[in-house]
DNA sequence: AGGGTCGCGTAGACACTGTCTACTCGCTGG
DNA sequence: CCAGCGAGTAGACAGTGTCTACGCGACCCT
C-alpha cells in the first residue's frame, strides 16, 4: 500500500530530510554522510535504509526540498506586478540570490553525481529530479515572452537562464571577482556592486537595454 | 600528450598525473580515488604521498593539466585572424567544446570541493589554481574590447563568460535540452542545432546582432 | 672500500564510509 | 494467544584517505 499521505505520516523519513537540509545549508554537500545524518537524527546508521534504498536517494530527497524552496521564491517574485522587464529582473535576482544565500543547497541541487540518475528513481515519490527545473523555466520563458523580443522567447529565456546560472556558479567559485577586480580589488567597488553590474549587464544583453 | 619528457626527473609524479588525466577523461572525477590512481600507476597506495601531501593536491595537479589544455585550445583559436566578432565566437565555441568533449576533466576543474583551497597550496609548483582562469579571461576581454561595444569590455566579457559557462554546465546536466525541447524533442531539431542556436543567442546578446 | 645518509617506495594500522544481512523489539489483527 | 509484520539495531564487509614505521638501493664522503 503506497500510503497516500505525503505529510508527516512517517516521522523519521521527514526528520532525516530535515536534518539533511540543515546540514547542507550549514556545512555543504560534503557533510551529508549517510551515517552523519542518521547520527544527528538520533537513529542508527541502518535506519535510513528503511525509507531510502540508497544514499543518493536520500540526497535526492534533500535536493528536492531545495528545488521546492527555489520554486517558492521564484513564484513569490513572479506574483508581483510591474513592467514585465522588471519582473524578469526580479526573477533573476531571486535565482542568483538563492544560489548565494543557500550556497550548500544550491551546490547539492546541481551535483548530479550525488543525486539519483536515470535508472534508479523513487518513481512513486514524484517526478524525476532533473525535471524539477522545468516549471521554473516555464515561468521565466513566460515573463521573457511578455518582454516582447522579436526572437523566439524560449531560446532567449534559456540563454538568460544559463547566464544567471553561470554567474552564480563562477561567483561562488570566486573567479569572477578575481577576473574583474584583479588580485587586489580597488576599494571603490565592493563585491556586491560588481555582482549587480554583472547582473544588469546580463539582463540588458538578453532583453535589450532598459529604454528599448 | 607528448610524453617525450626531456627531464623525466620525477617520473612517478608525472605518471600519477598522467594516469589521473586518463582516468578523469574516461570515468569522471568520481573515479579519481587516490588508491585507484596508485594502482593503475603500478605503485602502492602510500607512494603518491611522496609527491602530493594530500589527495586534493594530486587532484589539483590533474586539474591544472586541464586548465593548461583549455588554455592551449583558447590560444589556438585566438591566434586566427578575422573579424573580431568572429574571433570571440571561435573562443566561445572552443570553451563550450572543451566542456562537452572533455566532460570529466571540465567537471573536475570546477569542483572546488575536490581541489586545493586557499590555505593549502603547493606554492612552489605554480600559481594558485583558482587564478588559472585569469589569463584565459584576459584573452576574452581583449577580443571583446576589439568588438567595440560602448560599455566597459570587462563587464561584458565577464557576463559572456558566465553565459558560456552556464550553457556548458546546464547542457551537460541535460536541463537545457529538457527545457527547450520538451520531454520528447521535436525531430526537426537535433541537440546539436539547439546548442548552436543557444550559443548564437548568447553571442548576439552580449556583442549585439551580427550586422551591427 | 666501508659506512652513513637520504630519496623512494612498501606495508600495515586507523578511523571512517556506504551497503548488506541477521536479529530484536513492540504492536496489531485474526 | 500468538503469528506476523513494520521499524529500528547492530555487526560484518569492502573500500577510502591519512599516518607511521619500516626496507632498500644508490649515492657521497672520508
Amino acid at each position: 500500500m503506497t500510503s497516500a499521505n505525503p505529510a508527516s505520516d512517517n516521522s523519521l523519513r521527514e526528520r532525516l530530510i530535515d536534518v539533511g537540509v540543515d546540514l547542507v545549508t550549514t556545512d555543504g554537500p560534503d557533510a551529508l554522510g549517510l551515517r552523519e545524518i542518521a547520527r544527528r537524527a538520533g537513529v542508527s546508521h541502518g535506519a535510513p535504509r528503511r525509507y531510502f534504498p540508497t544514499h543518493r536517494a536520500l540526497l535526492s530527497a534533500i535536493a528536492r526540498r531545495g528545488f521546492a524552496e527555489l520554486g517558492e521564491r521564484i513564484a513569490d517574485v513572479a506574483g508581483a506586478s510591474g513592467p514585465p522587464r522588471e519582473q524578469v529582473a526580479a526573477l533573476a535576482r531571486a535565482y542568483v540570490g538563492f544560489a548565494l544565500e543557500r550556497r550548500g543547497m544550491f551546490e547539492l541541487m546541481f551535483r548530479h553525481d550525488l543525486l539519483n540518475s536515470e535508472g534508479e528513481q523513487e518513481a512513486a515519490d514524484g517526478p524525476r529530479l532533473r525535471e524539477s527545473t522545468v516549471p521554473l523555466f516555464r515561468m521565466l520563458v513566460e515573463r521573457v515572452a511578455r518582454c516582447g523580443g522579436s526572437e523566439e522567447a524560449g531560446v532567449t529565456a534559456a540563454a538568460l537562464w544559463a547566464n544567471l546560472h553561470g554567474i552564480a556558479q563562477l561567483w561562488r567559485w570566486g573567479s569572477l571577482q578575481l577576473a574583474m577586480g584583479g588580485p587586489a580589488a580597488d576599494g571603490g567597488a565592493p563585491d556586491a556592486e560588481l555582482l549587480d553590474r554583472l547582473l544588469s549587464a546580463a539582463l540588458d544583453a538578453h532583453l535589450g537595454p532598459v529604454t528599448a
